[in-house]
DNA sequence: CGTGCAGTTGAGCAAATTCAACGCTTGTGG
DNA sequence: CCACAAGCGTTGAATTTGCTCAACTGCACG
């Protein structure tokens, strides 16, 4: 009774074998999550069909499916789990004084993400696109790590891959709006299973937050870069990068 | 002889306990270090006295000092230290193409620094002013991390520390002028001994170099901020916030 | 066949950079 | 002691960059 109200209401399902604390966890999350309607997050937060599939659990923890702009967990509230991407993509992001947002991240599939530096979260998830995460508690993981030194050096390393990204992201910023676009394309591409053809999950707007710059200029830098043939744009979410060097001159 | 050698030419020196390996690669390093003339790096690179008394060892390492500008490691180099800051101030750094530097953090006595997500250094370092820092064996802390779950467990708060640190940049970089300068002094305030007086160690161009702007807009800012009285500017290194709430409401 | 949303394009404007000059302090040498 | 060069910081004017506001296109959905 109480999953078939998340699963109306909510945006996120967990599949059957989900501890009962989790589970219990995640209703009283998302039973109040669709009303919130938070800055560019208020559209297509429809309920989800529940995956008959129970997809492969990587790590110790339960899978969840977010719905598109689903939140998987919101800043300030006390950071007790980790998160693997399965399927789908995932923003991590925080809202500004004016309203403005910064979205810090973009998680594609196996990325993890919910890392933080304090025991709440500094930053908001949501689900980009229709998502699979997996879920582990974050006790669990330094329980483990307490009695196996190898797993609190994963834990480290993860860490470390997490500043490593957050670096990348301040250089991005240091840059004009060509470089920044351009840096943000090889970084995708360089995560993109189809070497350099980028099939893009989220929108202007995400771009635009994520690079500091607006829609507009995002579009402009777009469309300047395809009419000198240093990327082809098949659709609006589909980027085919024609030349990587070019791309790196305007980057570093 | 060794010794002489690069107190005369390199800026930085090792007290005398320091063990044989670690002073071998000192001198190494610093040899060469002097003549290497690098961006905004190139003036008043000279021998620095040695100091008669060793200063408390607070980890496990040997104190060095390095006079103004003196590089503390680079960029590409093997990552094969920590550091703390004992007195005096750091500069992290990556130098972009087309001659532009970023500087990543600056470092107050009591941090650390030289935390990579690597094997080798994404970024150089070097002091600003002379000081005196702390530098500890990676491998040997990570072999004491082995042993002991608690030293793991600490170097992963370090590492989330420095992710705090990087995200907070980021979100600096964010921001219009204004913003990024009240933040600037928001943070150095908030490490500041003194409260709301601020004694500034590194110069114009460090600060812009750091908040992604010119040194002529940083100055502009700062005046800008001083005719309405948010701050004041005792000397061009000596800065009292007179108005914090005004200063954070810039920022966030 | 509208309606609504995402994306693009254009014109004017504000913000920050560039280029240039100038003041202040400091250290050097006559 | 003064003259003077060198750095650092500040200020001004012109230019560039990216933003704001607005219109318009294309596509998906009902």
């Amino acid at each position: 009774m109480i999953e078939s109200t998340h699963r109306e209401h909510g945006g996120a399902s967990v599949d059957e074998r989900g501890d009962a604390d989790l589970r219990q966890r995640i209703n009283t999350r998302f039973l109040g999550q669709a009303a919130a309607g938070r800055l560019h997050a208020v559209a297509n937060t429809r309920p989800y069909p529940l995956d008959p599939l129970a997809p492969p659990i990587e790590l110790v923890g339960a899978t969840m499916k977010f719905c598109a702009n689903a939140e998987i967990y919101g800043e300030g509230e006390p950071a007790e789990y980790f998160y693997q991407v399965v399927t789908g993509s995932v923003r991590t992001f925080r809202v500004l004084r004016g309203g403005r947002r910064q979205i810090s991240g973009f998680y594609l599939p196996d990325d993890l993400f919910g890392l933080e530096p304090g025991d709440e979260h500094s930053h908001s998830a949501e689900a980009i696109v229709d998502s699979r995460v997996v879920v582990m508690k974050r006790s669990t993981m330094l329980c483990l790590a307490a009695r196996n030194d190898n797993i609190a050096l994963q834990l480290c390393a993860v860490a470390r891959r997490e500043l490593a990204r957050a670096q990348a992201h301040a250089l991005l910023l240091f840059q004009s709006a060509q470089g920044r676009v351009a840096g943000f394309l090889l970084d995708m591409a360089s995560r993109s299973p189809q070497g350099d053809t980028i099939e893009l999950p989220m929108s202007r707007r995400d771009i635009a937050d994520f690079l500091g710059l607006t829609i507009e200029t995002v579009s402009r830098t777009l469309t300047s870069l395809e009419s000198e043939a240093t990327i082809a744009l098949s659709n609006a979410r589909r980027i085919v990068l024609r030349n990587r060097l070019a791309l790196s001159q305007m980057n570093a």
